[in-house]
DNA sequence: CTGAAAGCGCTTACAG
DNA sequence: CTGAAAGCGCTTACAG
């Protein structure tokens, strides 16, 4: 492979002007500049980046981290939807994408991505923290790593979707029209970051509606079909009156699809349900899924430019995505009585 | 950040020594040892990793690179499935991710790719070969980087699904319910490498069982949802004695299960729908989908498992991944008449 | 506007 | 069994 030198040499200047004019410093005459590019193309030079990354400290490269919670990490729509956004803003600077998923062990996360931090190889760090893991980010703060968190806490930059407004657009959506028993399907608290503010939006929502909500019949679930199947289930039996319900996820409110066209329930007709995320399998459901979207694509894509802002020495300020209320078949007014 | 330099220092030995029982080489006193890895400890020296690259020409790096061809590309379960495989394994051998999707220019790949393959940043690359895309690996080739291809030609060392098999399994299976009057809903010609295996598969299990494939009703979508919808709805239209739907994937199959529903036809007793990859939404449908499983997992895994043999100086040989049949919900004996 | 030279932090023959 | 030293291919003050 041909080196800086070989260039230089046919080029007859030096190494120091070469790497000069690749990195596009000012002050080189038009011609020493054409010399040095011919060359380059000449003889088909491509600058090997470890040598550049040990002499100037700089890798152009990014991690995007995410903790590996459960197997089917990879299969999280939220998850690569977002990388879609940080993979087009890589691409267009010119860095490269590299992924870690640091297992947990003990608390800890494993050894395999510390040394992955400390070793130098990352100019910055984007961390999917929607999954609370706090320990994810400590290591990479400590070695002084610009980094931006998404969802979570935000120790550091973050950007994260506005969960508490989701909540109130889809509380408002079924009382305006005109549901009133409302069943709700939930998880556990604070097993997600987020989740809270949710909740809150919905409580909040239902106030201003003039419902109260700690009287709202509610199961909780754990983000599965499954157990959207068995909320739906057991909520429906203990409270036939329900008109709607609302699932805190796309996968548990599957699941009560499920569960509807099980019993006989026609939706929306005889019951609405409605969900939350937006997952790709939310738009081919029957009927399709009214559910809320967090763009999850603005995400990726507002925290990449957050970082390369970071990279850049200046201090972009923590954001937070706005969600979108996405009406399709799944909702409709309560059946007459 | 501590360099080898300070473990030697604080060691009293040579930067050499450090280096070597770092790398595990033999030959050491266990006394040396435990002094090099004591004082690596104490000061918490981790290796830079772009200093051992340049100097060993070894970056503990590979590449998984699939063409950015469409812009759900980061939504295909498949690719996903396929990059935990291979995460997996690279999180147990120490080495790092990366990934890259090229884009397609003018019939040739992006600058920034061939730049990434020439940069000497990847010690191997995996390449996602499922969409025709000759020029991914040829760079990759000529840089002399060890390389295996997942699905399409195997030019290099491969690993691809046995898509003929999968054809025979679905065509077997529903002429094993006793259907005759089977629609078929597939997709262009070769837009997809291994789809004409899958129909050789589907054609030789309908000769096997005395059904002449060439009689049988055919649409062509797009691998869309709702290309499967269009597509089913004008076979059902031309074909009414259709008993069953054999789709080329499962997002057309749910486009038909759509269908289906809004003509009131039962499904699996009305009428029997079929799906092919087994992607997440297949299993949540209602009904849920009778399908073709391609184990992803194990395709990256065995794809990971092939480069670092081929790391090692081995020559492993190309392999074919069984195929599974899954029976769900969607299929079954056609109704009597 | 251009170049000589040190240095980034490792690994690896080569000696001994 | 251990070490001195060259070298990997760049970048970057520092001179001029």
């Amino acid at each position: 492979m041909p080196t800086l030198e070989d260039v230089a040499r046919r080029a007859g200047v030096s190494t120091a002007t070469v790497s000069k004019v690749l990195s596009n410093t000012p002050y080189f005459t038009e011609a020493t500049r054409n010399k040095v590019l011919l060359a380059v193309k000449e003889i088909g030079y491509v600058p090997n980046l470890a040598a550049r990354a040990l002499s100037s400290g700089r890798t152009q490269i990014i991690a995007v981290v995410f903790p590996y919670v459960y197997d089917a990490i990879f299969a999280d729509p939220r998850i690569l939807c977002v990388l879609e956004g940080i993979d087009a803003e890589c691409n267009l600077r010119g860095y490269n994408l590299l992924i870690s998923t640091p297992r947990l062990i003990e608390g800890s996360v494993d050894e395999n991505y510390l040394q992955l931090i400390q070793s130098g190889y990352l100019d910055g760090v984007i961390a999917l923290n929607h999954v609370p893991f706090a320990s994810i980010l400590d290591p990479v703060i400590k070695k002084g790593i610009p980094a931006v968190s998404i969802g979570g806490p935000p120790s550091v930059c973050s950007v994260s979707s506005d969960h508490h407004a989701g909540g109130v657009l889809i509380m408002e959506h079924l009382l305006e029209l005109g549901h009133q028993r409302i069943g709700i399907i939930t998880v556990p608290d604070s097993i997600n970051t987020g989740t809270e503010q949710l909740l809150q939006g919905i409580q909040d929502a239902a106030q201003a509606g003039g419902l109260d909500f700690n009287s709202l019949p509610k199961a909780v679930g754990d983000y599965s079909t499954a157990s959207g199947a068995d909320c739906a289930a057991q909520l429906l039996q203990q409270h036939p009156d329900l008109t709607a319900l609302l699932c805190l996820n796309d996968r548990m409110a599957m699941g009560a699809l499920q569960e509807a066209h099980r019993l006989g329930l026609r939706v929306p007709e005889q019951l609405t349900i409605t969900g939350y995320d937006d997952i790709p399998a939310a738009a081919t459901t029957v009927p399709p899924l009214t559910t809320i979207n967090q763009r999850s694509l603005t995400t990726g894509y507002e925290a990449s430019r957050m970082l390369f802002e970071l990279l850049n020495g200046q201090k972009p300020e923590s954001k937070i995505i706005p969600v979108e209320l996405v009406v399709r078949g799944s909702s409709a007014p309560p059946a007459r009585r």
